[in-house]
DNA sequence: CGAGATTCATGTGAAGTATACCTTTAGGCTTAA
DNA sequence: AAGCCTAAAGGTATACTTCACATGAATCTCGTA
């Protein structure tokens, strides 16, 4: 009986007519053809990189703009076609590109380094050597020879504010030591106000040039999106009030264009099961919840323990009444949990920290405030909205074992 | 009544500790001449 | 004697703890009008 279900919903599946041609060309990690409205800035990250075609060092650039402006779509489409310009007129020239925001990957000093270096082929243990030491492996290794190393360290707003801007200053630095290597670093962030705090020794050597990544407005998204359909949609499958919908809503939060493409998609997986030849508006609307939920539940399952027990500790009390609360009111929920599953409790210190890079990850929303006589603390607010809530709850007792 | 002192709860920085892992080194064992 | 293996020694990064001091506005205190 059941076999013969499933076997049906294969068939069904197969037999029914699907609304793709090409889905991958909706995911982030696509690359398209063409990037429509940043012609501007695509010449000129394309000017400032284009000297180390001559063999020249190329200035230092850092890129800001908000998430979903194109910045690292752009940085790496010039990037590809440097590779195959370089490697036609045979300049050496070695791209590497990090994302700091990686958790456990870049996000220290450290990790940073190792990660470059590994990049460029040589495995570092993920600790236990001294930095200097995986600086010197990275450095050797790109030194034997004449060529150019243009890195680019996207989010790197993270990176700073995580473990300082000591990085970037020894990165900015690097090419004192090299005697044959020569390296051009990229920053890309998304917070504008990130250059402020930054050393100034830094600050003027990361940005020798820099470039902004205005937002998109509703019409440029419109377009981006009729590009891409296109491409991945069979003919008829999308209607354009689909797409001025999503257009719209990704414009209402400064014009972030991931979002926009995250909507179709969704939206179109959504019809795809369903079932139906096209996609409806109503589809956009359930992929705004579907996708801000995924997107969410994707940060919470890659917690560390510790941070999933915190923010659960958060839902409790969200769940009872208070909302704001507070790091106290927070601590003992927590303590009540860890003695509960029997987990060891860390100081509230720690768990200061904790909120800190809860906050960070945008699931509470913290603020420092005084009450006065009754004292200074965190005002703790949930980052989560109302129908998300109960589902991430799930997720985490399962995870937890509650 | 108002200026300044007090107070509370916790933020925050610095230094210390535990753990896991790395390289180096010295000693011991094996092996081959 | 040379080569190889092993285990101890000495070192590091990271996550966490401990300690000590900093914060900042509501509240209290006390001098003055």
């Amino acid at each position: 009986m059941q076999q013969a279900n499933l076997e049906g919903i294969f068939e069904e599946f197969l037999n029914k007519e699907s609304v793709f041609l090409n889905k991958d060309s909706l995911s982030i990690r696509y690359t398209p053809e063409n990037i429509p409205h940043r012609d501007v800035q695509i010449s000129g990250v394309a000017k400032v990189l284009a000297s180390c075609l001559r063999l020249e060092r190329p200035s230092n650039l850092f890129i800001y703009g908000k998430t979903g402006t194109g910045k690292t779509l752009v940085v790496q489409k010039v990037c590809h076609q440097l590779e195959a310009t370089a490697l036609k007129k045979e300049v050496p020239l070695k791209i590497i590109y990090v994302n700091c925001k990686m958790r456990r990957v870049a996000d220290t000093e450290y990790r940073l380094v190792a990660q470059l270096a590994r990049e460029v082929g040589h495995e570092v243990p993920a600790t236990g050597l001294p930095t200097d030491e995986v600086y010197k492996t990275f450095f050797n290794s790109i030194d034997d020879k004449k060529q150019i190393i243009i890195i680019v360290l996207d989010e790197i707003d993270w990176l700073v504010k995580k473990s300082g801007d000591e990085v970037l200053y020894n990165l900015t630095r690097v090419n004192q030591e090299l005697k044959n290597a020569q390296v051009c670093i990229v920053g890309i962030s998304n917070d504008v106000t990130f250059m402020e705090d930054v050393d100034p020794r830094v600050k003027s050597s990361l940005g020798e040039e820099e470039l902004v990544f205005p937002p998109y407005d509703a019409l440029q998204i419109k377009d981006i999106l009729a590009e891409r359909s296109k491409i991945a949609f069979v003919e008829g499958a999308v209607d354009e009030v689909v797409i001025s919908k999503c257009a719209a809503y990704a414009a209402r939060d400064h014009g972030d264009a991931r979002r926009a493409l995250d909507l179709l998609r969704v939206a179109s997986e959504l019809a795809d099961r369903d079932g139906v030849g096209n996609i409806a508006e109503e589809h956009v609307d359930l992929a705004e919840d579907k996708i801000e939920r995924d997107n969410i539940f994707e940060i919470v399952k890659h917690l560390p323990t510790q941070s999933q027990i915190v923010l659960y500790a958060g839902l409790v009390l969200d769940d009872t009444d208070k909302q704001p609360f507070f790091t106290g009111d927070l601590f003992n929920i927590y303590n009540e949990l860890c003695d509960r599953i029997g987990l060891k409790i860390l100081t509230q210190r720690r768990i200061s920290d904790l909120i800190g890079e809860l906050d960070m990850l945008g699931l509470f929303t913290a603020k420092v405030i005084s009450k006065g006589r009754y004292g200074r603390t965190r005002e703790v607010r949930m980052g989560i909205n109302g129908g998300t809530v109960g589902k991430v709850k799930e997720l985490l007792e399962s995870q937890l074992g509650f």
